[in-house]
RNA sequence: UCCUCAGUAGCUCAGUUGGUUAGAGCGGCGGACUGUUAAUCCGUAGGUCGUAGGUUCAAGUCCUACCUGAGGAGCCA
């Protein structure tokens, strides 16, 4: 008999029919004379309901069947008389596969702690809670690419170990092949590179964006989604050593066809959320509404199906950030100097006081934050007519804050490389990016976006390392 | 990295101004119940109070250091 899935039955199955399913226990209740198991195989939230006739039933086994243990069960599909499910399977025979000892399995069919199901990552994709975001994340990595395929975009996979450190996008971890007790010296005492494996100092990436630039100045339209590592020292709901981040970068393209495609992209990978995933999205809202209980009502958030609903029916609004200074000066906490970091005009960078007044106060969308101060963003970004902006873009949603971030680059050879001069980029080491303005140049623009804070908006969640499976934060490199 | 808070049973927590043998709920185990939905009811076992020092006749409780975690800030996606 061949292996059925529960999302299949629960969906599809009819009463009469003879399945075979395999999967782990989630509970077991009854008496002498009956017996009810959950059983989940991760394919969908829903568990099927087996009932299992005692008197039938293999006693000894039945003691195995405990919450954790793999089983396999055929049976015949019946229509439920109990009220919670449509249909359920009578469960003619169980083999139990894996046990799991009750009193040493750490999952009880209970609430437990994010805090608790973090120390047991290894396990915790069996709750409900992270069954539910592991099937959303894939649904989304999924919807990413059919979005930008469907786009006619090409895909492609920037290196991962790379030597350039003039990103200037943070902390790097060194990859290196040397012994570290006893690396190789120079005369001046330094460590010699040139004996490491590369023949250079090499770094895991932080960023693809250039060399995304250079596959979009032949391939058109590209994007690349692949892992990015921050060694930064960050210990905060939002940042993790480890990510996955989706950098689009467009030749042709200038600062509003770069907004207008992160727009509508925010907007597809949502709406197919919401038309792909709404048995998780549910129980997601319905978990959130429990922690917001909690809360103070004024500090409550959304439902999160109406959040999500509201985001798609809604144009992001944009502004430049000189307009946004404006706002935040003239703003009622910084009159009443409630700002911890007061609003002084034009060359402040926005703290996330700021932005979350603007996003979740002022205009309860996202906001869409343009035209930087040319001081305060990286040296690759077009500078506009004023010369004291560039056109930089930030995209902010509730909760969260930036999410996205991008710019139109500077295409201009002269122009940039008087930027990174006064930046104090290295020229030599970058030359090859420089190729892209010597030959061909034209006006492109890319941006991106941090998967997993894409994550945190649409599963509810509020720290990131509940969205994503086994995370890497500073002291936490565990499974 | 900085600020604040926390660490007591498998989990979530209570534990008074320092004072006998450290408690509860859930979970586990045993039992009862003919259809349950985180079942219900009865019973039962389960603890190096984060670690190391210190103060004291006496420390889960006070002090110091460290470790770990959470929330906020900075850095950013």
């Amino acid at each position: 008999m061949t292996r059925s899935k529960v999302v299949e039955l629960l969906n599809n199955g009819n009463a009469g029919d003879s399945v075979t399913v395999y999967g782990w226990v989630r509970t077991k209740r009854g008496n002498k004379q009956i017996n009810f198991v959950a059983l989940n195989d991760g394919s969908t939230i829903n568990n099927l309901q087996v009932v299992v006739d005692m008197e039938k039933a293999d006693e000894a086994v039945m003691k195995k069947v405990t919450t954790g243990a793999a089983v396999a069960v055929s049976g015949t599909l019946t229509e439920s008389q109990g009220s919670g499910q449509n249909i359920e399977l009578n469960g003619e025979s169980i083999e139990v596969l894996g046990e799991a000892n009750p009193e040493k399995y750490p999952l009880q069919p209970k609430r437990h702690s994010l805090e608790f199901l973090r120390e047991i990552a290894h396990l915790r994709m069996r709750t409900n809670l992270f069954g539910s975001i592991s099937r959303l994340r894939h649904a989304m990595i999924f919807a990413v690419h059919e979005f930008f395929n469907s786009k006619g975009f090409i895909n492609v996979h920037t290196p991962i170990i790379t030597a350039s450190d003039a990103e200037g996008a943070g902390e790097m971890f060194r990859v290196t092949t040397l012994d570290a007790k006893n690396p190789p010296l120079t005369e001046e005492g330094e460590i010699d590179w040139k004996q490491d494996f590369f023949g250079k100092a090499t770094n895991l990436t932080v960023s693809g964006q250039l060399e995304g630039e250079l596959a979009a100045m032949a391939m058109g339209e590209i994007y690349t989604f692949g892992p990015t590592f921050r060694a930064e020292n960050s210990n905060t709901t939002r940042h993790l050593s480890e990510f996955w981040m989706i950098e689009p970068e467009m030749a042709f393209y200038d600062i509003v066809d770069n907004m207008d495609l992160a727009e509508e992209f925010l907007k597809y990978l949502i709406k197919y959320a919401l038309d792909n995933c709404m048995d998780d999205l549910k129980f997601l809202s319905q978990r959130l509404q429990q922690e917001e209980k909690n809360k103070p009502q004024a500090e409550r958030s959304m439902e999160l199906i109406e959040k999500l609903e509201f985001v798609l029916a809604n144009d992001f609004v944009r502004l430049t950030y000189t307009e946004a200074i404006n706002i935040l000066e003239n703003s009622k906490p910084n009159k009443k100097k409630k700002f911890q970091y007061p609003v002084e005009g034009f060359g402040t960078d926005l703290q996330s006081e700021h932005e979350r007044y603007l996003v979740e106060k002022h205009f309860k969308k996202p906001v869409i934050l343009t035209d930087y101060p040319a001081s305060i963003k990286a040296f690759y970004m077009k500078e506009n007519e004023d010369g004291k902006t560039v056109r930089a873009m930030d995209i902010l949603f509730p909760g969260i804050g930036e999410i996205v971030g991008g710019s139109q680059r500077e295409e201009n050879l002269d122009v940039l490389e008087a930027k990174m001069d006064k930046m104090g980029v290295p020229k030599e080491e970058m030359s090859w990016y420089l190729d892209t303005r010597r030959f061909g140049s034209a006006v492109h623009s890319g941006f991106g976006l941090g998967f997993e804070r894409l994550m945190l908006f649409v599963s509810g969640m509020t720290n990131i390392r509940d969205v994503i499976p086994f995370p890497r934060a500073p002291k936490q490199a565990e499974f």
